[in-house]
DNA sequence: GAAGACTCGGCATACGTATTCATCTGAAAA
DNA sequence: TTTTCAGATGAATACGTATGCCGAGTCTTC
């Protein structure tokens, strides 16, 4: 293949060099005589300039272009001077394939995002979805680049990211603690590759996990409906099955009922997966079974709405005869109808931890799982007075 | 010019091949004698193998692996065979660094996310959130990868992406059409950046523009509106100002209004930006101007589910009394109560043409900017019986 | 049995950057 | 004036992959 862009310039610059060095300055003064640059000359795109170029133009060599570039003390102020304007003339910028190439790494880390239950295209986890802007920032307040994929359970690309290089790291979202999730965290682990995972931080998972306090939310939001003066509380959100983070959420609810020595119903828990349509169809039983509740916590908001769509069609009003709090504080918990008085996730110290967790890890330098606070946010649907 | 590119390793293969390649077959043997590697034997990741290493082990040369992992039909399937198994042994996966500087593209496209009102980290506007979902998974599913940035208006680093080489090319999303965003697109194109913008397709637009047929959205609005026997419309959203998209869904609007004979009134319009509180307050305007509606469009969801609060406030009932219509079609819209008919907007299909284009673009194949069709969602606001 | 065609695989090298080592210049010290 | 030393820069090279080119076999064919 032949290439005219870099080789033509290359071997110039050899064979310049064979001659002397005062051949390249005369060549420059003739060369750059003109106002516009020998690049810009050429037409549209000629190939993005190198390094090379920018030494051509500010008759240095291409080790010195690196060096002043990248602020070594070796080389003169004047010499700096020079060659940055002649880089800032050029609109240079390092190439980050070769620069990676060289370092070894790639300053990029890769968010995976894992979707449970929806294949569907649009109906994202609104909870990720803030997660996904705070990580954003995160990374890009570092200097580092975020890669983003969402993941199909089936394949196990997730392991490529830093086996090719293509990050540094990677942070796992919606990684649930399913045997199969298990036993591939296991191999990322053995193989030696650089992640955090955010989800509940149980002591037997492998690998370093940040999340949220989610048996103190449970608790909060049990304990604040018992300081409104509720005592029959039902709990909505799979209690038993798979998912940790429900399963604490429920915990911190029993234990604030325990407290406060109010009686814990089990008839009034109904699980459901983290969806509106489930939210509906668990209040939907709950209202079947016919115990009397004046009170539902949502183990999630999209479970919270849920059910208060299922109340209002049987003509039961929030708040006033039933609280609902729910979990998570996505953007449509504070539009709904009542606004859903909630649990607040802090994702912007979320994305935080994770990134400086995850870069703490890929530095070699000591990094530990964390359980973050929630935080009550009062609205209308729990009859407390405040809340707009 | 001598060099001795792969090091020790390739002084080694040197070596060999001067003494002939039945030495490297013994040699061989010698060493991948156990079952464990010689790299595993160094223990906890002793540097990512390389395609020489799979070399060694297969006794073949570095260009043949590459060959045979790449599929070229130069190597023999038995060649290949032995080549795949080490390298699948080893856990090998291609440095794509190296690969991507070798075939000077990254195969990464970029996301450029602008924000304009809201420099608050969890309130991103859902649209754009659904936005991201589907262009991951158009990237994804054509071998891309994708990086995301969320971008201050202050700083030019959008510009740095395509020039570092760390994406071949940008897609816009938010990007408007002010004076200063003009320049910089303008500068893009100065340098033969590659990128899409999505939004309002005009004619002055420097680039590809990709958006949604606002103006038939607005048209088809008003549309069922009427046939639901409203007369009275308002408009809320700015019409005037410099966002193109609500200005074309309110020429739709009102060429929905004329066709049906029914008179356009100026005092029925009121400017709102695209959050909810500026659709509370632009409704809560409109009832303070006396004049009387029974339906409202919300040049977006947020607007309209900002209108609704307010309506609610002022004991107004949806939909009996003002229908509602929004614009977008986010999580919330479905949530709502009642639940909120909608101009949806194709978002799968918007991910998937952007980067298509962008992609024809980066190939130098034919390009050109596309407008999207818009989907009516009939729900409860709008006082249809269908619904649900 | 020899000549040509065909298969397969190795050698050299390029991609662009960053670093190590060697070299050169000039100034200070002897 | 010579030696020494430091500062500045250039030469060489590594990072890992992919491909043009060429050589060494193998098979076919007359």
């Amino acid at each position: 293949m032949p290439r005219s862009s870099g080789g033509a310039r290359t071997e110039g610059l050899r064979a310049a060099s064979l001659i002397g060095v005062f051949w390249i300055y005369t060549e420059l003064l003739r060369e750059g005589d003109g106002p516009v640059s020998h690049e810009k000359a050429h037409g549209r795109v000629p190939g993005k300039a190198t390094s090379f170029d920018i030494a051509y133009q500010a008759g240095v060599s291409q080790p010195t272009v690196s060096r002043a570039l990248r602020g070594s003390p070796q080389v003169s102020e004047e010499t700096r001077k020079r060659v940055l304007a002649v880089a800032q003339q050029l609109n240079y910028k390092v190439d980050k394939n070769a620069s990676n190439l060289r370092f070894q790494h790639s300053n990029t880390l890769a968010l995976l995002i894992f979707e449970d239950p929806t294949p569907d295209d649009s109906a994202i986890n609104p909870f990720f979805v803030s997660m996904l802007g705070s990580v954003t920032r995160a990374c890009a307040q570092r200097g580092y680049d975020l890669l983003v994929s969402f993941q199909q359970q089936s394949g196990n690309w997730h392991e490529e990211y830093e086996d090719s290089r293509r990050a540094d790291g990677l942070i796992l979202l919606g990684y649930g603690d399913y045997l199969q999730y298990r036993i591939r965290l296991e191999r990322l682990i053995g193989q030696g590759t650089h992640f955090v995972r955010w989800g509940a931080v149980q002591p037997g998972q492998p690998g370093l996990s940040i999340g949220s306090d989610n048996c103190q939310g449970g608790y909060e939001a049990a304990r604040h409906l018992i300081g409104l003066r509720r005592r029959k509380l039902a709990f909505l959100g799979g209690a038993s099955r798979g998912c940790p983070e429900f399963l604490d959420r429920y915990r911190g609810f029993l234990r604030a009922l325990a407290e406060a020595n109010v009686p814990a119903t089990p008839a009034l828990q109904v699980d459901a997966i983290t969806t509106e349509a489930a939210g509906y169809a668990a209040a939907t039983e709950l209202l079947a079974r016919g115990v009397a509740f004046d009170a539902i916590v949502g183990a999630s908001d999209l479970i919270a709405l849920g059910a208060m769509r299922a109340l209002k069609e049987h003509q039961i009003d929030v708040p006033t005869q039933v609280s609902v709090v729910g979990f998570d504080d996505i953007p449509a918990a504070g539009l709904a109808n009542p606004p859903l008085t909630t649990i607040a996730q802090n994702t912007r110290l979320a994305g935080e931890v994770l990134v400086d967790t995850l870069l703490s890890q890929i530095r070699d330098q000591p990094a530990e799982a964390r359980m973050l606070p929630t935080r009550l946010v009062v609205r209308r649907s729990c009859g407390a007075g405040a809340g707009p």
